[in-house]
DNA sequence: ACCTAACCGAGACGGTACGTCCTGTCTTCTG
DNA sequence: CAGAAGACAGGACGTACCGTCTCGGTTAGGT
């Protein structure tokens, strides 16, 4: 009886059949009207087969999430990081902010709030491969002399991170192209050497 | 029949109740183990009261949320800005962000993902609320000309709130003394007029 | 929280809406083909009202046996012993050895062999008062000396009810008026007074 | 691909602790507990193995049934009919009503209720063999004017097996060895020839 | 000495039924 | 006559089995 089932046995058909399923249930009627029985159904698959594999639904639909969008956006090496460090915003924005993948993202954020599980799951398979090459590239503009390093690489990143997920998930402001600029000023100004306020 | 009950003649020890109950309820298990039935049950209160006065379950809690911590922080109108702007962040990370508060918080944020009144509901009674003296604050000193006047109030308070939330509801880091303090200043920094990269 | 419901509250429409949903499953499929679900389907009822009133399948199949079959035979007062008990017991095989309520009746003494509770319910609520008229005939034809009274009652008895379900249980012979009348008349010579074998 | 697997290439050591696990199984947690996934679990078989040579459950357990019980009663030629009979009635009463016999041939007559195929073999492989040998005995009996000729014999026989087996099956009242000498008694009084009620 | 066919343990698969839990509405009884 | 009590229809949950299937490994003739 196995306690954990053997990967290596999994039907790659039923895995994708619900992938798909649930990506079919996620447009169609959003997160809250997707269901374990519903993604079983529309994959032709038994409810067991969903059970043995993810441990919710939040998680089948955070590996949609991964399957679907785990795209980028990169950091170009050749450029200046103010350069880099505005296109990662931009890209970022455009991928994963608005349409489609930013309800999906809002929805898991949402669900990650009452399931440690799934927010591990997000800050190590989604979060951090995305903050992880701003970091270097960061970490390169220090060593540069570019940027203070007064201050840890993290929270610094947080100053662009932060507004973009902010408004996405409390306040419901547009986070158009504007916004991304604005907020990568002001935290390339708050990032220069020897920036005070006084 | 009253499509709308009448306030007027709503009961008071119901009311307060079912406010405990739910706040009781919370603190045992968590925003996933209330439900209505428990609520009522706990209360002493008919199943119909709690759906006469409010929508759903986030409703109820919410309000709970609203009279257990609807207390502050205040801005001090007699300091200067930087110092007021580092106080209300201590202040609100102290009251909401560390301790219960915030665990309520962030389920509440997260059941605003699906929930569209709750997330309205929650800016309209809850965040304006806080930003709005911050807001006044910002622009007496860009008044006084200590603060640029080229970025708009939302988007530069977002550069203080933006942190503190995202830490609570993504990546899980610490939200300590430390790190509101560095933000404030790289906030600080940011806003300064004339504050660029280059 | 009511562990045990209140009948006085128990919809009317609901209870019979269950009853001939079961009872249109089973001819329509037999035993085996009756769920909770699918009664609770058919009759346009929650699962939980028939969980709250029916501890399980078996026990709403007796209800809708006792409902449509509860109904005799009866023994006539009048004729002499013999005849009553030939009466008897062909009325008993017309009513409920031959047909659907045979099957029925099969069906539901298999499931009672391992439900105690059922077992227990069939006897009181179905075995036992057919029974009962039997042996108060066989009572007073022991006191006017027709009937031996060297012989527990219920053995007597046995003589004609046993044979009847065997056949339906055990056996699968068939049990036609022919077997019925040979039954009663070994029967009664077995129960004349003095019958003996040498 | 076969259709029926070949029983010389049957491993002997599957189909005995298969027979053992079922057995156990029986003891610790009765019929309804027994399931094909536990027997094939705790015999250390496969699940196919189980499916290969029998069509079900009950099939199972009525084989592990015959495997553990398949041992009498005997008839004993050398006496006279009655002795025989009544020899024979409490073989049968300590062999398989009292105890655990008992309870597994309740269980087995119960399933066969909803599974024609285990009604027949039953009747094939253990019911006639046990009547079968108490039939010709009694033929003998006929033959030598000591029993009615008039009756057929299977309902003679009935007199005594059916009442073994209904106390048993519905009225779970018990049968000692008081009642089988009652039931032998009143059959052998029904059996005499020119036994009559009148 | 190999080949191949069938059995074997193992366990994933598509399904179905289970019994529980919760939702939001409706009804009844009671203070 | 407001409200507590709770029955109701509905539906998702996660579990347990069912009977089928596919996978390697082994075993036993047949070449």
């Amino acid at each position: 009886m196995p306690a954990e089932p053997d990967p290596a046995r999994r039907s790659h058909e039923s895995w994708r059949a619900i992938l798909d399923a649930t990506f079919e249930l996620l447009e169609e009627g959003g997160y809250e009207s997707v269901t374990m029985g519903a993604i079983a159904a529309r994959a032709g698959v038994g409810r067991q087969t969903l059970y043995r594999w993810w441990p919710s639904k939040a998680a089948v639909v955070f590996e949609v999430f991964l399957d679907k969008t785990n795209i980028g956006p990169f950091v170009d090496g050749g450029e200046d990081f103010p350069a880099q460090l505005r296109a990662f915003a931009h890209g970022f924005r455009a991928l994963y902010v608005e349409g489609p993948a930013g309800t999906r993202l809002r929805e898991l954020i949402g669900a990650a709030q009452t399931d440690p599980d799934l927010a591990r799951a997000m800050v190590e398979q989604w979060f951090e491969p995305r903050r992880a090459p701003v970091r270097n590239a960061l970490h390169e503009a220090q060593k540069a002399g570019l940027v203070r390093t007064d201050v840890a690489a993290d929270t610094a990143l947080d100053l662009v991170f932060a507004p973009l997920h902010y408004r996405l998930l409390v306040s419901g402001c547009p986070v158009d192209a504007e916004y991304v600029d604005t907020v990568v000023d002001l935290a390339l100004a708050a990032m220069a050497p020897g920036a005070s306020f006084a």
